[in-house]
DNA sequence: GACAGTTTCAAACAAATGTTTTAATCTGTT
DNA sequence: AACAGATTAAAACATTTGTTTGAAACTGTC
């Protein structure tokens, strides 16, 4: 079977067309499949590309994933969530913005990062030896600013054990309609993902975790 | 490729030793890595048994998977988080215990129930046509009986899309622990869940929770 | 046009995978 | 002990899968 190596492939400037057709099919086949069920063959057929591509191109199928979690991760365009609580002027106001980005994000098809999520979701149950640097560089990052926020609204550490659960909390809301995607819309068949239902989730989030927030704000104050 | 058949096979009243020898160890190498990339001669192994054994007792993998679901659903000895609920004397003490039953039974791995998880961390991921049955039979009822108690809470039905909304924040925050486990363990390295950790998780998800609705229900009583 | 390097391709390769087949072995009943 | 049905096992089978190989085709430079 197949497996990851344990380095990230350096970028590579140039712009090779084949190349950039296998990493976009190979999003979407990743996406659906996982690393490890997913097939070089559909990847390919989708692509346009002949088999052999993937090893001319990236070594093997290891090096093809890690080309994808490579772009993912550097792919311009769109903020990350963290960059949106450096806008705020309140961290009340940081943390909706955050919240509405990150769900956001999850949803978002049309710049395909919707793919990514659920390259995302499947290395959640099958971790591959990229995902540490996949929280390092990603993940680890918007937790922090996340943590830095809540840590202003209950004047408390960052790392205090309170703040983590915090965060927690607002960041599983969050993931929970993307990760459990499928089971909600068997649970809740008449919710539609519109745009509008997406600002409302985010809203309802926000509102839920802040209250949530400030009660435990009100009971340290009296501690 | 295997398919999964559209029907759960009926239980069978047997116990024949290398049959449930399978699905012990089938369930643990689902759990590990889905449906798709478990392979037969792996759950073989494990169990000490022949690789036709699956086809004589099963007819295919898909049956033993459906088996192993089976098996999860009917299992005795640990009750439904719902069944928590029944015994609240208010629906505050009933969300409070309902969330500890759900977040001690997504960590519980000492009946074996952990590698259940891990199945159906892999089903969001990569659903099977097996899917909408566990929902029905086991997501479905727990979550009907969350609604119920925010419904009391909320002073709202149980199916308007506030009460539902504060469903998911609840479920959220209590499946996001074991989903995004590896993910956690790389942003928290100290989270070790003893008992005692789980328990102050679940406290923690209540208050929050409990918190974020009494403002969501004085602010009904407002309008 | 010649040449070198790059890209693409089809076939071959080796291994893995779920399933089928056949026969040996086991078990329970008479 | 004979018999029938159940269980187990190894080999075979057919297909799938990622990778390798060698050559054809392409591209850019002189």
């Amino acid at each position: 079977m197949a497996s990851i190596s344990p380095a990230l492939p350096e970028p590579i400037e140039q712009s090779d067309a084949t190349r950039a057709r296998l990493i976009e099919a190979a999003g979407q086949v990743f996406g659906e499949y996982g690393f490890q069920s997913a097939t070089v063959r559909d990847i390919c057929t989708r692509a346009g590309a002949n088999v052999a591509a993937v090893n001319y191109y990236f070594r093997d199928k290891a090096g093809l994933y890690l080309a994808v979690l490579r772009d993912s991760m550097s792919a311009g365009g769109q903020p990350e969530p963290r960059d949106a609580a450096l806008r705020a002027e309140t961290p009340e106001e940081g943390l909706r913005l955050m919240t509405a980005a990150m769900l956001r994000r999850m949803h978002n098809s049309r710049t395909g990062r919707a793919c990514h999520l659920r390259i995302m979701v499947h290395e959640m149950a099958q971790p591959t030896e990229a995902l540490p640097r996949v929280v390092e560089e990603i993940i680890g990052p918007n937790y922090a600013a996340m943590r830095e926020l809540l840590s202003r609204l209950l004047g408390r550490p960052a790392d205090d054990d309170l703040t983590r659960m915090c965060a927690h909390s607002v960041i599983g809301q969050v993931v929970h309609y993307a990760h459990a995607g499928p089971v909600i819309g068997l649970l809740w068949p008449d919710l539609k993902m519109t745009p509008e239902r997406l600002d409302a989730i985010a809203s309802h989030i926000s509102e839920f975790s802040l209250h949530a927030i400030k009660h435990f704000k009100e009971a340290t104050s009296h501690e």
